[in-house]
DNA sequence: TCAGTTACTTACGTCGAGGTAAGTCATGCC
DNA sequence: GGCATGACTTACCTCGACGTAAGTAACTGA
């Protein structure tokens, strides 16, 4: 007889006190994405809007696959929005919508103290793997 | 000839503005973890200090698996403490650290962000797919 | 002797994230 | 004709994340 499965149903109580937990959770999955966080943050920093190719280059080190792949979702989600011009070479922007400003906010509060606190991390590090 | 890489190197100046942009990228795609999110917002729930059971059934979802695994890295990056009672059956407690509870801040105003918006995000969402 | 307890680890298998490289489309330019 | 351009998409493949199930250690109590 196989054991049975360990890990309670959900409680609607726990961690985020949220009426709908398994929605939250994939939201901070979504957000928590590396480079959705990176390509939110380009596109402030670009002015709230730019050209696929201009964010191309301003995420290191992201393949146009995986912008691609971001921007749709960023879309789809209500982030940002689409504006294709009819033009050759093509050319498209991207601009942050309020939904999507309004995630700068506590997106910028994680990067404050992931760069405040990553030496104290790194030696904590060294020390485990001394021991 | 293969194309050349598209993408550019590494500017420091890009998307976080901080002396190692790659350690900042490390630790976000960290903290950022799904598991990782749910466990510290649990532990914290808890009360700072719990065993693995009590994590176990707190955090929904999660393998026994994923959460030592989980437990290790945060040891490891110096956010909790783990201490073993030398007793049968045995008795582990996790704590969190000054550093581990520096963290909260940041990850609470993400998940309130997320708790705040999912209904807009959703309605964006079936918006885009019914287009 | 054997089941039950906790906190794991190990073995195994699947599945999806994500990289690489090439293809595509429409057009202007030499 | 053929190449460049921009914003992709597609095909292919690898590799790591993660779930499941079982094993383990060391002791207690029936």
């Amino acid at each position: 007889m196989p054991k049975p499965a360990r890990t309670q149903p959900l409680d609607p109580a726990s961690v985020c006190r949220s009426a709908d937990p398994l929605a939250v959770r994939e939201l901070l999955t979504r957000v928590g994405d590396k480079w959705t966080i990176f390509t939110v943050l380009s596109l402030d920093l670009l002015g709230g809007r730019a050209r696929f190719s201009d964010l191309e280059r301003a995420v290191p080190g992201i393949s146009q696959r995986m912008l691609s792949a971001t921007l749709k979702t960023l879309e789809r989600d209500g982030m940002l929005t689409r504006e294709v011009f009819p033009e050759v070479p093509p050319r498209v922007e991207y601009e942050m919508t309020p939904l999507g400003r309004s995630l700068l906010h506590p997106m910028q509060g994680l990067v404050e103290w992931a760069k405040e606190n990553w030496n104290q991390v790194r030696t904590a590090q060294s020390r485990y793997d001394d021991r």
